[in-house]
Formats: C-alpha cells, structure tokens, sequence
DNA sequence: CGTTCTCTTGAGATCCCTCAACACCTGTGG
DNA sequence: CCACAGGTGTTGAGGGATCTCAAGAGAACG
C-alpha cells in the first residue's frame, strides 16, 4: 500500500543487501523473486514524465538522470540530479511528481512497484532504511531551499561545486579534477539562474585562482577554502 | 490537479491510530506505554535550534512552528512552516538540520525519539505511515524548489495565499477569511523575498481586488481563479 | 499618550536577466 | 584540407525586478 519515500534516494551501498546496484536481474524477496529489467537511455530521453502513472522504481546504474519540473511559461526548475545509486521514483501518491531526463547515456534497473512493497513488508530493516534515507533526502532538499531563497548567484555556484565534490567522494571518486557531468542549462535550471550568470561566474572562480578549467566540463579545484568561504557567503564580493 | 502536499510531515489523522493529537500523555507501544509530555511555547521561544542533538519527535497541537536555517551574515530561510497535526523532528538522524521557533503561543506534544524507533519495530503500519508521510513532505519540498528558483515575487505571493488555503482546508477551516497566522518577515523569509516586496505585493493584489484585507492579518479572496492564474505565471504582468 | 513593534510606501542602488554577438567544438560534406 | 552548420559556452551592454535605505502610518500596550 505504501509506495512511498522520496525520488530521488541517495542508495549508495544502504540498500544494497536487497537491491544491489550490480545485481542480476532478479532480486530476492524473502521467499520469492522478483524480475527486473536493465533499461537504457540515450541522452535527452525521459525516463518518465511528471503527471505519468507511476509503475516502477529506479536505480541508475550508469549516468545523471536529471529531474525537473516545467512552470507555465517553460521555466524549468531542475529539482534533482541522480547519479550512480540513487534511487529515482518512488514519489508519493501514483503520479510522478517530476519529469526524469537523461542528461547523458544512461543505464538504470527498473524495479515494479509492487516489487518493493513486498520488500517493505517482509523485510523490516528494508523499509526502515528507506525511512532513513527519505529523512536525508528531506535535509538535503531543505539545504537547496536555503540556496535557492537566500544565496547570490556566487554563493550558489560555488555551494555547487562543493556539491559535486562530495557526491564524488561518496561514490570514491575523489581528486583534483571535478568532471561536469551536466551541461550549463542544467546547473542553471538547478540553481534557478540563467546560463550566461552561471558562465559569468565560473569565470569569476578561474580569474580568481579558486579553480582552474581545462574544459568546459573539466574543473580543478586550486583553492578549496576560498571556495568554501564563497559558498558560505562568507568573503564578501572583492574582485 | 490537486497537490495535497503539507509544509511539513501532515499528520492530520493518518497518524492518529498511533499517536492521537489529542491523546493523553501516554502512548500504547504494541504492549507497552511511552510517557510523553505536551509542552507550550510563548511566541518568539525555541523549541530546539539547528546542531542540537535531536531527543523527541514533536506533534503540534495548536499554533504555527517555523523551522528555519540561517546563512553567515544573518539571511534567514524558513523551510518549513508547521501547523496544528505537523509532525516535527524526523528529519535527521542524530541533530536537527534546523531550528525551531513558535510564531505564536504553541502547544506541542514531545514525543521520546525511542519511543517512535519502538513503534516502527513494532506496529509495521506505523513505519510505513511515516514513510509515506516523507514521500509527501518531499514531494512538497519540490514544489517550493521551483517557487523559490523560478518564480517572481508576485506569483510567489499568491502561491502562498493558496497554500494556506489548502492548508486551512486540510485542518477543517474552509471559509472565506484567511487569518495569516504569522508576521510578514516569516512570510518573506518563506519565500525567499525582503518584507518589503511582500507587503508591495499584497498591496497590488489588494488594489487589483484580488484580495480584501480587514487587517494586515485577515485576508479575504475575492477572485480565486485570478488568484490562481497569478500564481501559475499565467497572467502576465498587466497593469 | 508616548513607546515599541509591525506594516506600508517611496526613491535610489544593485544584482541578475534579457538580448545580442562572438568563440569554440564537432561532425558532415565538398 | 576547407567550408559550413548546429550545438554549446563565453562575453558585453542595457534594462528591469527586487533589494536597500529611509520615512511615515497604524496598532498594541503600559
């Protein structure tokens, strides 16, 4: 009865023991199996549509999965990125909340819905680590309303920044060198900014030494505390 | 269609066969009884503040509890306001992502954090309750997302009426009068705006007799389809 | 009947958006 | 190898929505 939780859930590794993000295509439920299917997606290709019945859940095995809203005029506000782990869709009531695009080639494992509500009732840990991870998923969208709200185009971009390198270390990828794996209208519409003000102030960072760029999609980051202290709204606007 | 999404977890009666909003003091836990204590706030007091260690889970039985965060330099974002049958605290795991205040005279029922891990243990409805409460809270959050992201002020003031509406309309109180239960910096701090745009704003909805106004705290809507269409950005700055 | 708090209204400043042009990259076809 | 087109990102100039600063108007309270 409860198809409920979050869209998009960071699962990385906590729900493994049911839903290993590299299982085969049948996962265990108690006593009984269920089908899953891989699916993949070329860029640009949705996986669902906001206002869409919701049959199934997914969690991205490959790629960014982009999931946004559309206001009346085709204002788009992106409200989350899923990356390898995260689990996508599993949105309240029966209707998909969102829209979900492929932001480049993608791979995820489809799973019924009914799937996971038989792993809620006969496996108890399953569901109270869903409670869990819905919890995160509510601190983490009330942190994007402080930046939304409350923060200049600055703070904003460089919070997202910062952003990106801690999902890359949560997946163990950390380094130098911060890969962009989303297109300049993406960070926009996920800031609620414009292209060009994003553009104008990645520029800002790399004239001022607190990143470097080796392309448009390739960021180095020079001065850690500098962007930390930008982020914060702490170092008022000098140039 | 018709978003019922709360401002934070709406409890409202989904968790009543638990935890009755005007129950006693005392909670059955599958065999055993959990002491709780109802508490009341004067307006302006806390009843925890962001980076304490979380110890209860607390239920509004009267009144309007902001939750906000703050940035460095004193901007403020309210994430959440919390209204009579508003679940509060489920956020984080160990410490409260927020803090929060009572806008008016509040009363509040605490509820110890284990006794809520003993109810998830053993009442299996009741976790799958609060997991779906979650799944709503988020969907929710993302609908203030693309508020904050991508609306003007206007339209972000009349989302707000209707909001309310909706809101009064979950609790029992249809009517025409909206009574605003809090002061113009918690609504500005809500949506991301200055106190000043606020009141400009419903000064123009006023004059464009969208709305009436008896007092800066009772609002009466005259025309609820411009009221929407407002909100949506369908109309376009006239006048 | 002051004091304080809140809300409203106005004028100027500012941040970001809009509009526009250009640079860069890639693939395609000549 | 070059020409060209389309997609993407950068940069500039100007305008507009919202903020900042400031003053005044109500309302609550002793």
């Amino acid at each position: 009865m409860t198809r409920s939780a979050p869209d998009t859930i960071a699962v990385v590794g906590t729900v493994a023991p049911w839903l290993d993000v590299d299982a085969s295509s049948r996962i265990q439920l108690g006593h009984t199996v269920a089908a899953t299917a891989e699916r993949h997606l070329d860029s640009h290709e949705h996986l669902f549509l906001e206002g869409q019945r919701q049959s199934h859940v997914y969690i991205v095995l490959e790629g960014v999965v982009g999931l946004y809203k559309l206001v009346a005029d085709g204002r788009r506000q992106i409200t989350s990125f899923a990356y390898r782990g995260d689990m996508i869709g599993l949105d309240c009531p029966k209707v998909h909340g969102d829209s979900a695009e492929a932001l480049c080639s993608v791979r995820v494992r489809a799973i019924p819905l009914g799937a996971i509500d038989k792993l809620i009732a006969s496996e108890p840990g399953f569901g109270q680590t869903l409670l869990r991870i819905a919890a995160e998923e509510i601190a983490d969208t009330r942190e994007r309303l402080v930046s939304l709200g409350r923060k200049s185009a600055a703070e904003k971009v460089a919070g997202f920044l910062l952003r990106l390198m801690r999902r890359n270390a949560a997946l163990g990828r950390e380094g130098e060198i911060l890969e962009l794996p989303m297109k300049r209208t993406d960070i926009a519409d996920f800031l609620g900014l414009t292209i060009e003000t994003v553009s104008r102030n990645f520029t800002r960072l790399r004239t001022a030494r607190v990143i470097g760029m080796r392309s448009t999609t390739e960021i180095e980051i020079l001065d850690l505390e500098r962007l930390r202290a930008l982020a914060d709204g702490e170092e008022a606007r000098s140039d």
